[in-house]
RNA sequence: UGGGGGAUAGUUUAGCGGUAAAACUCCCGGCUCUGACCCGGGCAUCCUUGGUUCGAAUCCAGGUCCCCCAGCCA
């Protein structure tokens, strides 16, 4: 029985339905067999980084299999490697689960509220033959292990008595010995095909300070000791992971069959989320922060839940891109312009419209009364009459975009030419007379008339434009900040040549310090995306001050004319 | 024959024996007070070879290519 309404604010008909793909059929399946009773998922961060698109992704799958089958879906940290972990981290993915859009309820937990259960089952394990403690140093614990097409050898101390490993594994615990003395391990099959068999280490030593259980334990579980056993005590059906722990599966399902485990999980894999023109692995995003190549884990430019909340897009654009990517077992690159077009789609039917011109260029009217202005009415949406509108004041000096003059057009070029007439948004039709040159030669202003019975936008005489332009009066424009970000790499697949930090994009921050805003963005609420026109959609940023707001562009709006100009 | 997994448009997915579907990208065109949105149209040797079948992307057999695994990381 599914509710199939996970995603019932995607914005956009014929987005992929929420319930078709093969994770979603393998929980029908159970539910319908009666295999499980009722959907309980779970989300496994690990507190060592921030949340990015790839996590995006796992929480879309985990809260939304949990919510679509009337199930649950857990919030457990992963937290069994003190010496990564901090709390800082602990915070950001709450906040970041929650901005989402998802919520854990009361199940809130941590690897780390089990260690005294955990440890019991190691002993468990040691008692019943399953387990040893082993003297081997690490180095001569890889030689033993064999390699890919060749078996390990047995450690010497594979055949150590139980109650010798269970006297040395308490003392593991009570902290008499260094880190890298001794570890538990699984006594498996050190001939086994999947290196993952062949005596895995469950437990290590580990001097650390914990941030949940400060200095109680000297030894920590692996993460394959403690994940599959976590999943059994808080009852989860159906523990999705991604495709590289493929191969830990029967290590899991070998833990649970030889544990007095509560319940018996099971693990299933999907392919990761990888995009073009990014990098989504921690260790190059921990790099990007620690080295000031970005800001910090929020910089926009970032991929992680922050970065991108801070440019500005709505979790549900993210919610309706994990959507449409689907999920699969097939390993997958996607295009980050899909991503683009799913910011796109959910901001145009509701962000508003406003006008701001990113480099400015005067623009006079000869024949409009100097000392005179005039209030004209804007609407804030194309499509929504009940955005309502909102007044701009028009006059005789205004600015427009560089980008919207040249002196010499190419064919297609529809905007301000010398001689030419367009529209200014809900304003005038005005027609170039004079460009206006420095002694560089460089255009700083441009003369032009304006039809007084165009107001509104258009002439009592039917004749129509080319090109409408946005603009502000200079009377009341804004000075502001706007940042204008592209890819953080210069190539859809970063590091492949082997070093990431080389394919960086200098070019990914272009900031512009005198751009012109209209007087009602100035108390725009931070991250509420709007619609520049023509330009994109931009957001506040947390940096704005007083009188000196600062946007972020989230998004730029399709560009068919940059197709056309680049051609020729 | 080390083990595990995967191959459907440029990209991501659907298709589950009945004659390849969608989204994104790209190209062509229309509409337009945003060159936006919107609306038409175009873009597939279903990895390959052979087999089963009236009929195969789907089933079978062989081959090819790609990904993951040798942390006391997760």
């Amino acid at each position: 029985m599914t509710a199939g309404a996970a995603n019932a604010d995607a914005t956009k008909a014929g987005a992929a339905e929420a319930g078709r793909d093969f994770i979603r059929d393998i929980v029908q399946a159970d539910v319908d067999t009666g295999r499980v009773r009722g959907v309980v998922t779970r989300f496994p961060p690990e507190p060592n980084g921030f949340l990015h698109l790839g996590h995006a992704k796992s929480i879309c799958l985990n809260f939304g299999v949990a919510k679509e089958f009337g199930g649950r879906c857990h919030l457990r940290f992963d937290d069994t490697n003190p010496v990564k972990e901090e709390q800082l981290f602990i915070d950001s993915i709450q906040r970041d689960v929650r901005w989402l859009g998802f919520d854990w309820g009361e199940h809130l937990y941590h690897a780390s509220d089990y260690f005294e259960q955990l440890y019991d089952y190691a002993e468990h394990l040691i008692r019943a033959g399953n387990a040893y403690v082993d003297d081997t140093p690490p180095e001569a614990m890889r030689a033993q292990r064999g390699t890919l097409t060749e078996p390990g050898q047995n450690s010497p101390f594979r055949t150590r008595p139980v109650e010798e490993s269970l006297d040395l594994f308490r003392r593991m615990r009570a902290g008499e010995f260094p880190n890298g003395a001794r570890v538990l391990r699984a006594k498996i099959d050190m001939a086994s095909g999947n290196m993952n068999l062949r005596d895995p280490v469950l437990y290590r030593i580990l001097h650390a300070r914990h941030p949940r259980t400060g200095d109680a334990w000297a030894i920590y579980p692996t993460y394959d000791f403690a994940h599959g056993q976590s999943d059994a005590i808080e009852h989860i059906t159906h523990s999705i992971c991604t495709l590289e722990f493929e191969d830990h599966r029967p290590l899991y399902d070998w833990l649970i069959e030889n544990l007095p485990v509560p319940s018996t999980p099971h693990q299933y894999e999907f392919a990761r989320l990888n995009v073009t023109y990014t990098v989504l692995s921690k260790r190059h995003l921990t790099k990007l922060v620690a080295d000031g190549l970005v800001s910090g884990w929020d910089d926009p430019r970032m991929p992680t839940l922050a970065g991108i909340r801070r440019r500005g897009v709505p979790a549900a654009a993210l919610r309706e891109f994990v959507a449409r990517v689907g999920v699969a077992r097939a390993y997958s690159v996607v295009d980050v312009a899909m991503f683009e077009a799913a910011i796109r789609d959910t901001l145009n039917p509701t962000a508003p419209r406003r006008m701001a011109v990113l480099r400015p260029l005067k623009l006079i009217i000869e024949n409009y009364p100097e000392g005179q202005t005039e209030t004209l009415e804007a609407r804030n949406h194309p499509d929504n009459p009940d955005a309502g509108t909102r007044p701009l004041t028009f006059g005789r000096e205004l600015y427009v975009e560089q980008d919207d003059f040249m002196e010499h057009p190419p064919k297609k070029f529809f905007r301000l030419s010398p001689g030419k007439e367009v529209r200014l948004r809900w304003g005038y039709l005005v027609t170039c007379r004079e460009v206006v040159k420095d002694a560089a030669g460089t255009v700083v202003a441009l003369r032009c008339t304006y039809d007084p019975e165009s107001r509104g936008g258009n002439a009592p005489d039917g004749r129509k434009v080319q090109a409408t332009l946005h603009w502000l009066a200079a009377a009341d424009a804004k000075p502001a900040e706007i940042r204008l970000y592209s890819h953080l790499f210069n190539r859809p697949d970063p590091g492949a040549d082997g070093d990431v930090l080389a394919d960086l994009n200098p070019d990914s921050l272009d900031v512009l310090a005198d751009a012109l805003v209209e007087p009602a963005l100035l108390d725009a609420p931070v991250g509420e995306a709007v619609q520049f026109e023509r330009t994109g959609y931009f957001a506040p940023d947390p940096d704005s001050q007083p009188g000196r707001p600062v946007f972020n562009r989230t998004v730029g709006l399709r560009d068919t004319w940059a197709k056309v100009s680049a051609k020729g």
